[in-house]
DNA sequence: CCGGAAAAGTTGAAGTATCAAGTGACTGAG
DNA sequence: CTCAGTCACTTGATACTTCAACTTTTCCGG
């Protein structure tokens, strides 16, 4: 038997589709528009920032973007024909490949950091209390742990 | 001169883009095993079925599917093909076309919607109290204005 | 050691989405 | 009345994502 949602988790169920549905396209229109990149390519270029020698493996930056190998392979693939990443075998296992961000790449993420981080502020965090993000916080965390631990799409 | 994000905004943030970048792809992956639909073709069927006589416009639909009136076209040929959906010129203004949801497609959607309801509850609101969906509810009905008003992607 | 299984990636094809350009129908200023 | 502009789509090309299949490398039980 189908348990429905309630009222209210439907009312609530509108708002959060619809911003599943705008806000990425939303990211990727002004990064495409300023930058010439869409998110999840920012969001490579920003995770590779964060690491050791502006490197990692292929399975840990899709761990980091939240995507599949595959397609992180091909945007890798894209990202390296512009010259912003290089790829490298790993020395200590022949079957890990190395991403490497390289100054170019390095040198576009700053230059597109000032103008999407901008618009996530204005998108989402204008107008939110402290309270307020600390909610956010929590909710989307908790939506994010049942996501990981259902086996849908778990290909990371 | 940037204003760059809080700790705590930060902190909120990769929980929100994790869930913007993995809900859409896991609710359709559940639709595609079960029911081989995309999560947006669901959508253009649920809310035909809340219109009178199963018909709207592809105007109307495309806003209350979030969606640019190109990308509507090419998922309605879709599900004309599957005969889920026809197309018909109005009536009243020959520049525009009314879609209308048929038998076969209504039975279609009924039988998904168990399936997605059932998905819906498990990655969002299983283990959420009352309070939780006000916040949800509240939270996400902010950022939603915010992207609407923002003219950003905004072809609806 | 050996051989099968699993891990880490890559690739090509098929499905989707977006973008820009085009069509036909209405509208309204002069 | 008319014709330039706008509206409501549609279409085709390009770009992105997913899926399934494949390669290479490593691990592990016997």
């Amino acid at each position: 038997m189908t348990r429905w949602l309630t009222e209210d988790e439907l009312a609530s169920w509108f708002p959060l589709a619809g911003v599943m549905l705008k806000l990425n396209p939303a990211l990727d229109s002004q990064l495409q528009r300023d930058s010439d990149m869409t998110h999840f390519d920012y969001l490579c270029l920003a995770m590779l920032s964060e690491e050791d020698d502006w490197t990692t493996t292929m399975s840990a930056l899709a761990g980091r973007t939240n995507a599949s190998l595959s397609r992180l392979s091909h945007v890798i693939t894209k990202l390296e024909k512009r010259g912003w990443v290089c790829r490298s075998r790993s020395e200590v296992s022949r079957r890990v490949t190395m991403v490497r961000m390289t100054d170019e790449g390095y040198k576009t993420l700053v230059a597109a950091a000032p103008g999407h981080v901008e618009t996530v502020r204005s998108l989402v965090y204008e107008g939110l209390s402290d309270e307020d993000v600390a909610d956010l916080h929590r909710l989307m965390a908790h939506i994010l742990d049942r996501i990981e631990s259902s086996g849908l799409k778990a290909q990371c």
